[in-house]
DNA sequence: ATGCTGTTGAAAGTCTATTGCAATAAAGAG
DNA sequence: CTCTTTATTGCAATAGACTTTCAACAGCAT
């Protein structure tokens, strides 16, 4: 798995240890279909017989953050979940961390959606308040369109 | 206090009974500078004496959530906070509920910015993914006018 | 193979938010 | 103004997400 290098390779950069723990995390994140919380993530691992410590899940999910291999969105509700870094600039600062969510209200399901317009719009707006833009969070929700069918 | 009476107004209307706690609760976040939490406008109304369970602050932030009096933000952490309704419409679906905020890195303060354009590229670029857009969140992160000085 | 030190797992703790229930008080009826 | 109904409050207990502490363990540099 291309993903499992790249993250190892960036792990040991930032002078991280490679450990079992951490290679089933990174596996299942590179995996997973949508953002992922802690406990789901605990929870796959172990119906695949894998055991982890939830307080590992967290630690783990904390050192992938950063080293900037994971995000973390407020998705439905109050729980974060995580999705790898995805590479498509936005043109708002913070390339790394570009996400865009549409949140399914009905299924929960959510997706990560591409919108490079938007960045020079908001920073134009925070500018004319004096504000320094950093970093961004933009959740959308709705329906998707398999329940607005 | 013109928001108090419009505050109260809407209540009625939604048959809610207008009580002391509630009263407290919204000239509190009336005065408020800023989004306040839950434990935060227990903690400012027992300073002036003004004895309030943490669960009837919740209670009283649900009922002004539903009548459209308030809105709650997840700003810097995790924690829910609350700001009164503006009424400046984005374009955006759920125009009650328009609020883009500006979260200080370093002071921590949270500035609502006005952003009417974002409405209809969102919408375009939602739809694209045939999602259909009912609410959205945007949090911007950086420095503020004061800190970036 | 060995030792140093970063990591893990388990238990207990913290913090935000919610639920159940008895006591209280708002608002309309008389 | 008092009574009655019923929404609302406060308290205690609970739920759920995340963190801290510390002993035991396992990378990895040598």
């Amino acid at each position: 798995m291309a993903y499992r290098a790249h993250a190892e390779a960036r792990l040991k950069e930032a002078g991280f240890r490679i450990t079992t723990p951490r290679r089933r995390v990174i596996d299942l994140l590179a995996e997973a279909v949508g953002p992922v919380s802690a406990y789901e993530m605990r929870d796959q691992l172990e119906a695949r017989g894998e055991r982890i410590d939830i307080v590992s899940v967290y630690r783990i999910i904390g050192c992938l953050e950063q080293t900037g291999l994971v995000h973390r969105i407020l998705s439905t509700g109050k729980v974060h979940r995580c999705v790898i870094e995805a590479h498509e600039p936005c043109g708002l600062p913070q390339p790394d961390h570009c996400h865009h969510s549409l949140i399914c209200r009905t299924c929960g399901r959510i997706e990560e959606m591409h919108c490079p317009d938007i960045g020079s719009l908001l920073a134009r707006a925070a500018a004319t308040l004096g504000f320094a833009l950093e970093s961004h969070r933009l959740e959308l929700g709705g329906l998707c369109k398999r329940c607005a069918a």
